[in-house]
DNA sequence: GAGCACTGC
C-alpha cells in the first residue's frame, strides 16, 4: 500500500482498513503494543495514523516508518492532501536530504533508517520526541526496522517517553515473532485486516525445469498465444538473465508463428499445453510482445518505461528483478512468471566476507510475487517449480540483520546507548562471531576501547552517515591535510555507483581517459569526479567519458552532506586539499592509513595473486582495476572491497610502497 | 581477464 504508483481516490470509502478503524483505536487506547496485519490494498499506511491523530492518542507526534524515502514522501503527500494541508505542516516527512516538517507537524513519515539517527541525538527527536510510533513494511526486516524493534522494547520498559504506543504494521501472516518478541498475546493485541487483492490462480511445473531461462521464454510465448490480454511480469534473479531472455524474446517475436508450429504442444506449465490447438487463439487483437526491462542499476529514463501503456495489439512482457516484488508497482499486470530466483547478499559467519548469492526465494516472497497478478483484477501465476519445492521453500527469507557484516549496526548500538550490543534484544540474533568481528574491527581503528565502550573517537565517527572504515579516512585525512579529497573518494565510495559506464573495448583503450590514473581505483575516482565537477558542461563530459552522470551528482549530493557534519560534529570548518594530481602520493598514504585493515600483498611465487593481511585471505585484483593490466601488479595494495564470484576479488584497489606500512601503521606492520 | 538482488543514514 505504500507503493509510490498506487493511486487511491480520496478517503476511499471502500478500503478494507475504515471497517476496523474504531477496533485500531480501541486496542492502541488499551495496549502499548498493537501489531497490525492488512494486506496490500487495505489502506493501513494512509489510514491508521490519521485514526489515531483523530481519537486525540498522541501527546506528541506520531511516527510513521517505511523501509523506502520515496514511499515515506509519497505517503506523507498523499495524506495530507487527503486532510487539507499542506506537507511540512501537520503532516511531514523526514528522509536523508529532505525534511519536510515543522513544529506543527504531528504526524510524521519517515524512513526507519532516520529514526534510528535521530534516536541517537540528545533532542527531543527519534523515539524520544514521539507518543506513538508505527513501523510500517515490518515484514520486510530491514536491518533499521529491527533496530527500531530493539530500541522500542527497551523504551516501552523503561516506559520512555512515557505512554509510548507501538504499532507494527506487517503485509504477512506471519506475525507470530513480532507478538512474541514483545512478550506474547497476553501484551500485544493482535489484529487482522483483509486485503483486497483479486483471486490469483497458482499453476506449477509438473517436473523439475532444468534451465529456468529456457521455461521463461517457452512460457511467456505460450502464455501469449493461450491468454486473453494483459501484462505478463516475470521474475528473474539478475541482470543478466533479464538481457539474455529479453534478447532471446525478441528473436523469437520473429518466428513466433513458425515456432509453435514445429512444437504444438511443448509446454513448460501443463495448464498452458492444453490451450494450444495450433491455430491463433480467438483473441487475435493481442499480436505482438512488448519486452520491457526493469532492475535498479537500469538508468532512470528507461525504467520509466515499464510504466507506459500498453499500445492496443500489444502485451507487455516485463522482466523484472526483486525490484517489482517490493519496490514498485506496475499496472496493469495479469500474469506472472515466476522462476523461484532471487539474489541474496549473504554474509559469511567466519571469514565476514560479503557475497551476492542466487538462491531460491522464501515461500513469503513467492506469495508477494503472485500477489502482482492481482492487483487490478483476478490473474494467473507460472511457478517455474514443482509444487513440492514450494512446500520445501523456507517460509520467510532470513532478516537481513543475519546476513549482512554488523560494523555499522555495532557502532550505532553503542552511540544509542546500549552498553551490551550482545544482548541487545533482537527478533532474530545475528550470528555471534559476526558481532566478535565487527568490535574487533572497530578496537582497531580506536572507535571501541577495552571495556568495549565507544571512545571519543568512536563517537565522532558514529555521527557519520557512512560505514565507519571511510569515516576512518576522512579522520585520518585531517592529519595528511587532503580532506577534500578523501570526502569525494568516500562520498563515491559509499554512493555505492556504478561511476564508470565504458564498455570493455573503451576500457582496453582506457590510458587515453581523461581521468585515468595508473596507481589506482581509488585515484582514478578521485580524478573522474574533480574534472566533472570542474567543467562548464558537465552532463556532456560524462557521455563523452563514459562516466554515469546521475551517480556523479548523487555523489555531490552525499559529499556536501559529510562536509556539513564534518562541520558540526567534527567542528571542523577548515577543508583542507593537497593539491592536484602530482601530489596525490599524500592521498595515497592517507588511504593507506585509513584502510590500514584493508591491505594485501602480492604473493612471492604467484604474482598474479594476493593475500590480505589481517584476514589472510588469498584474492586476485579484480579485473575491473586499473592496475590488473600491469606487469608485474604491485606489491602491495589497498582494496575497497573484497568479493567472492567465481574467485575471490579484490575491487578497487590501489598501489601503497612497502616500505609506508611499518611508517604509518607501527602497530600493525613492522619494517622488513 | 569479470559480471553488479534491493534498500538506507
Amino acid at each position: 500500500m505504500s507503493e509510490p504508483s498506487a493511486k487511491r481516490s480520496r478517503k476511499d470509502p471502500q478500503l478494507p482498513i475504515f471497517a476496523f478503524r474504531k477496533e485500531i483505536v480501541n486496542a492502541v487506547q488499551q495496549h502499548r503494543v498493537v501489531v497490525l496485519v492488512g494486506e496490500t490494498g487495505s489502506g493501513k499506511t494512509t489510514q491508521v495514523p490519521r485514526f489515531l491523530y483523530e481519537a486525540n492518542l498522541a501527546q506528541r507526534c506520531i511516527a510513521v516508518t517505511q523501509p523506502r524515502r520515496i514511499a515515506a514522501i509519497s505517503v506523507a503527500n498523499r495524506v495530507a492532501s487527503e486532510m487539507h494541508c499542506e506537507v511540512g505542516g501537520l503532516v511531514g516527512y523526514h528522509v536523508r536530504f529532505l525534511n519536510k516538517t515543522s513544529h506543527q507537524t504531528r504526524i510524521k513519515y519517515m524512513t526507519d533508517g532516520m529514526l534510528v539517527r535521530e534516536s541517537a541525538g540528545t533532542g527531543r527527536s527519534g523515539i524520544r520526541g514521539a507518543s506513538i510510533i508505527i513501523l510500517d513494511e515490518a515484514h520486510e526486516r530491514s536491518v533499521h526496522t529491527d533496530v527500531l524493534l530493539g530500541l522500542l522494547k527497551l523504551a516501552l520498559e523503561a516506559d520512555d517517553p512515557p505512554r509510548l504506543r507501538v504499532v507494527v504494521m506487517s503485509a504477512t501472516i506471519q506475525a507470530a515473532p513480532f507478538v512474541n518478541f514483545f512478550g506474547g498475546s497476553d501484551k500485544v493485541k493482535l489484529i487482522n485486516v483483509p486485503g483486497r487483492l483479486h483471486d490469483v490462480k497458482v499453476f506449477y511445473t509438473p517436473v523439475p525445469e532444468p534451465d529456468f531461462l529456457e521455461a521463461a521464454l517457452l512460457t511467456v510465448l505460450q502464455l501469449h498465444v493461450t491468454r486473453p490480454p494483459g501484462d505478463v511480469l516475470v521474475f528473474l534473479p539478475g541482470q543478466e538473465d533479464i538481457d539474455s531472455l529479453q534478447r532471446l524474446l525478441e528473436e523469437k517475436q520473429e518466428t513466433l508463428v513458425k515456432e509453435r508450429q514445429e512444437h504444438p504442444s511443448k509446454s513448460v506449465v501443463e495448464d498452458l499445453s492444453q490451450g494450444v490447438t495450433g491455430q491463433w487463439p480467438s483473441f487475435g487483437t493481442v499480436q505482438n510482445l512488448l519486452v520491457r526491462p526493469i532492475y535498479a542499476a537500469l538508468p532512470f529514463d528507461q525504467q520509466e518505461l515499464v510504466f507506459a501503456e500498453t499500445p492496443p495489439g500489444c502485451r507487455k512482457i516485463v522482466l523484472a528483478t526483486n525490484i517489482a516484488e517490493t519496490s514498485i508497482t506496475i499496472p496493469g499486470i495479469r500474469y506472472v512468471i515466476d522462476t523461484g530466483l532471487m539474489k541474496l547478499k549473504m554474509c559469511h559467519p567466519e571469514t565476514g566476507i560479503e557475497m551476492l548469492r542466487t538462491v531460491e526465494t522464501s515461500q513469503a516472497s513467492a506469495l508477494q510475487r503472485a500477489g502482482r497478478a492481482g492487483r487490478e483484477a483476478a490473474g494467473e501465476v507460472f511457478r517455474l517449480y514443482v509444487e513440492s519445492e514450494y512446500q520445501k521453500m523456507p517460509a520467510q527469507t532470513p532478516a537481513e540483520i543475519l546476513r549482512c557484516e554488523m560494523a555499522s549496526i555495532y557502532i550505532d548500538l553503542k552511540a544509542l546507548g546500549i552498553p551490551k550490543v550482545s544482548t541487545f534484544p533482537l527478533v532474530d540474533k545475528p550470528p555471534r562471531e559476526l558481532l566478535e568481528k565487527a568490535a574487533h574491527f572497530l578496537s582497531r581503528i580506536g572507535a571501541l576501547d577495552a571495556k568495549d565502550e565507544l571512545t571519543d573517537l568512536g563517537k565522532k565517527l558514529a555521527r557519520m552517515p557512512i560505514h565507519p572504515l571511510y569515516a576512518y579516512c576522512l579522520h585520518v585525512s585531517f592529519e595528511f591535510e587532503c580532506t577534500a579529497e578523501i570526502l569525494s573518494i568516500v562520498a563515491m565510495l559509499s554512493a555505492d555507483a556504478q561511476i564508470f559506464t565504458a564498455s570493455r573495448k573503451q576500457r582496453e583503450k582506457g590510458q587515453s581517459l581523461p581521468y585515468h590514473q595508473e596507481e589506482g581505483d581509488h585515484l582514478c575516482l578521485l580524478s573522474a569526479f574533480s574534472q566533472w565537477k570542474k567543467q562548464p558542461n558537465p552532463k556532456a563530459f560524462a557521455a563523452q567519458n563514459s562516466l554515469n552522470h546521475s551517480a556523479l551528482e548523487k555523489t555531490v549530493t552525499i559529499r556536501n552532506q559529510l562536509k556539513e557534519v564534518l562541520k558540526e560534529a567534527w567542528g571542523a570548518d577548515q577543508i583542507s586539499s593537497c593539491g592536484g594530481p602530482k601530489n596525490w602520493a599524500t592521498v595515497r598514504r592517507c588511504l593507506l592509513k585509513g584502510l590500514f585493515t584493508q591491505t594485501a600483498r602480492r604473493d612471492d611465487v604467484n604474482q598474479n595473486s594476493y593475500r590480505t593481511f589481517l584476514s589472510r585471505q588469498e584474492a586476485k585484483l579484480h579485473p575491473s582495476s586499473v592496475l590488473h593490466r600491469r606487469t608485474p601488479q604491485p606489491p602491495c595494495v589497498i582494496y575497497s572491497d573484497l568479493v567472492i564470484t567465481s574467485k575471490s576479488y579484490l575491487r578497487i584497489v590501489t598501489e601503497v610502497d612497502p616500505a609506508w606500512l611499518p611508517e604509518l601503521c607501527p602497530r600493525y606492520f613492522r619494517s622488513q
